[in-house]
This record gives structure tokens, C-alpha cells and sequence, in this order.
DNA sequence: GTTTTGTATTCTGCATGCAAAATGAGCTCT
DNA sequence: AGAGCTCATTTTGCATGCAGAATACAAAAC
């Protein structure tokens, strides 16, 4: 046993998971719209599959914090509250800092030019004034430093909560300043990333984030500031 | 409908969050080995309910991190394994410092003597030679720490990833000077904590985190030391 | 006109049933 | 004795059924 056992592990993937994934892509991309119900009946017809994995799924997703779970009334997707949004972005900022630094210390060569490029997408959709497209490479930008930290718990918490945090992405609306300054504060980053400056990675990234929360806030105007980073 | 509407939310809890605390703490406390296979028929005998909930508190417990599911061979609690452990010790170690910075900041006086009244129950257990009284102890003022930041974002994703890592603990055979060391480091930080002295509180949590993640990969003795923060 | 009450319908929570997959025991063959 | 095969048993994955809770709606009372 040792060459020809498993070229592909053909091992049919569970229908909760297939269906927890559907779900999250319609919430996360924002399909279905904080306060909606999760019908049963309704979701196991268009996906064509039974109650009980569906309800599966559902937990999944509770505990993810997408979906809130009503006792004896259903599941519905999670409200964005102002006080949890600013919280999550407070602790991804921590998250962000510390995977910069590890980053720095662990991605390799190729692996930042994959950043770099990505940054220079970016800075062409900034440019041109496309924010939807600034906003996807922006996106895969932060996702990659955190990916190449080489710390999978990380990756996956970070990510966890971006779900959470991008839906809310549409209601800072962005103003010319921050944005510009978002962008700087990139060039920035990346610089400090390509001479593998822990420290200044780290500062930058924090701040950024914290910029980042700051604007959102703002935006939304709760005075909730004070308990932030 | 003001005063007399509900004294008590009498809505009767779901079996499948009951199953899933009860298994949560039968792993946490190390009463089910990591590797144990959870039979089905078996819990639900023991727990009496039937299948449906109890799987649904399987899929909770597998995203959490504390179970793995083997797509037909069913659910075993996962295994700790060395790179995993480091990996989430270091992310405790950012989430602590955040933690430590919030807490200088909203912690109330009153808190603080909370925290400062568990420190002293363990250094008493610590004078006595006492481990596991120690290891409650200690337990209970991080987790204060990241309770009192007043970031509940914060408060649960720590708590989840200590539930992974608690059951390490035996593992890391601590060492009589480390021993002496962390109860020396906890007088710092407690001092900090009391001058809100937030840089230094910070920075206290840090080092110690990462001296803890030190001493248990020192004493696992794998090669992963690179990765850590 | 508004609120309350009664009732029908819908929906959720959980148990159970059934088919497919996996496990294990015994057997055969080398 | 050990490796491979067959078949019975166990176990999982999913669908469905049923009871109770929640909701909706309409008629009655104020």
C-alpha cells in the first residue's frame, strides 16, 4: 500500500457542508440581507435536499456568528450591529498585526511579488475610480499577508470574521480622502513587507486597521469609539 | 406590555446546545483523549435523546475546532496536534495583548480587584506547591483579562481557542523555574494593569504568551519554534 | 376604529426509518 | 502463518413523520 491507493479521494462531500457553503457565499456577498429568514421548506426546494442537513448547516453558520438562531422560530441571517462590527474589526486588527510580522518573517519571495501584484490591480482600479474592483483586490490582498503568515488558525479566524465584517463593506461609504489615504497607507505596507521590517509591518498594519474602524464608525456615527483599538 | 411580561424567558434550550456543552466539557477537561471515537448510539443512550440533535451538536463542536468529522466514519475528538497548538497559542498571544490593552482602558476599579484577588488565591496555591490549584487560578485572570477589555468579539473567540488549547496543559510539564517565572511575570503585569499602563500591559501579555508557547514547544520538542511569534 | 380572542395554518424540534458505506469475522488459498 | 476475499453486522447520512410552538387571520367585543 503505498503508490496507486488514492489518485483522487472520492469521498462524496456532505450535503450540510455544500449547503452551508451556499448559504455563507449568499450572506457574506450580501444576497441575503441581515433580518432575513431562513425559511426551511423554502431552502431545502431550491437546493434540493432534506430538512435535516439543511438544519445542520444552520448551526454551522450560528456559531460562525452569520446566522441567528431563534429557538422555536428559525434561523435569520445576523444584523450587523455597529457595537460587534467595530469590535471585529478591532480584534482582525490585532490579527493582521501579528500576521504581518509573521509574514514578513515566513512568505517567500514569490509569494510577496504575488502580494505586490495584486497591489498594483489595485492601484489601477483606484485609480480609474472603480471602487467595487479596488475593493476585490484589496480584499485578496489582506486575505494573502494574513495566508502567507503560515499560521492556519490565524487564516482561518481572520477569514471567519471577514465574512462577518464585508457585508458591512457598502455601508462605510468611503469618502475621496480615506480612500487615498487607505491606498498611501498601502504603498506603505507593502514597502515595509519587501524589506521584511517586522516592526514597521506590524504599526502599519494596526494603524491601518484602525483607520479602517475609525472610518466605519464614523460613518455609522454610533459614539461607541471609545471601547475600540 | 412594560412590567410583568417575562420574569423568566421560559424558552425550554434546544437538546443539541445541552449535548454540545456536555461534550464540550467532557473534551475540555480532558475526560474523552483526543483520538476517542463518539459514537452515536452510544451518546445518545447516555445523553437520552436521539440522533438528530446530537449530530447537530457534532457539526457545532467540528467548526469549533474540538471535533473532527470523517465523512462516514463519523466524529472523533481531534487531536492535538503540535503545530495546531502553537499556531493558536501564538493568535492567543495577539488576542491577549489586545485584550490587556483593552482592559487598562475599560476595565473598572472594581475589576481590576477582582483580577488582583485571583492573583493573590494563586500565589498561594503557587506557594504551596500546588499545580492544579495554580492552573485554575491562572486560568481564571486571563480569562478575566479578556472578559473585562469589554470586546465580547474578543471574549469568545479567546475562550473557544482556550477551550483547543486547556487541554494541552498537562502536556507542558512546566518546569519549576518557568513555574516561578510565569507567577514573576504575573506580578508585572499585574502592576501594569494597575497603573493602566496600557504599552507595558501589552507588552508584559505578549512576552508572556510567547514564553509560554516557548515551554510548551520546548517541551514537545518539535521543530515548529520558527513559526511562533 | 381599535383591541382582543379564537382558530386554522405554517413552521420548527426531534424521533425514527431506510439505504449506502464502513467495519470486522470467518473462510479460502497460497 | 499470512494475505486476500466474502458476507454479516454495525454505523453513518439523509429523508420523512409527528407533536408542539408560533404565526396569521378573522370574527367578536369594547
Amino acid at each position: 500500500m503505498s503508490s496507486l491507493q488514492e489518485p483522487t479521494p472520492i469521498v462524496r462531500r456532505p450535503l450540510h457542508e455544500e449547503a452551508a457553503d451556499r448559504i455563507r457565499d449568499l450572506i457574506v456577498q450580501g444576497q441575503l440581507a441581515p433580518g432575513t429568514r431562513l425559511n426551511e421548506r423554502l431552502l431545502t426546494a431550491q437546493f434540493g435536499l432534506s430538512r435535516t442537513p439543511l438544519r445542520e448547516a444552520f448551526k454551522v453558520l450560528a456559531t460562525e456568528g452569520l446566522v441567528e438562531l431563534l429557538p422555536n422560530r428559525g434561523a435569520i441571517v445576523s444584523q450587523i450591529d455597529t457595537v460587534r462590527l467595530a469590535e471585529t474589526l478591532a480584534v482582525m486588527g490585532a490579527l493582521e498585526a501579528l500576521a504581518g510580522e509573521l509574514a514578513c518573517r515566513n512568505a517567500t519571495d514569490a509569494q510577496l511579488n504575488e502580494i505586490r501584484a495584486l497591489h498594483y490591480e489595485m492601484r489601477a482600479h483606484h485609480a480609474r475610480g472603480d471602487l467595487a474592483g479596488y475593493f476585490k483586490f484589496n480584499q485578496a490582498i489582506h486575505l494573502k499577508i494574513v495566508k502567507y503568515s503560515g499560521n492556519a488558525v490565524l487564516n482561518t479566524t481572520y477569514r471567519q470574521m471577514n465574512g462577518y465584517v464585508r457585508r458591512a463593506r457598502y455601508m462605510a461609504n468611503l469618502s475621496r480622502e480615506r480612500w487615498d489615504a487607505a491606498v498611501r497607507e498601502h504603498d506603505e505596507i507593502l514597502a515595509a513587507l519587501g524589506a521584511r521590517d517586522v516592526k514597521r509591518v506590524k504599526a502599519l498594519l494596526s494603524d491601518h486597521l484602525a483607520h479602517k474602524l475609525a472610518s466605519v464608525l464614523a460613518e455609522l456615527g454610533r459614539p461607541v469609539a471609545e471601547q475600540a483599538a
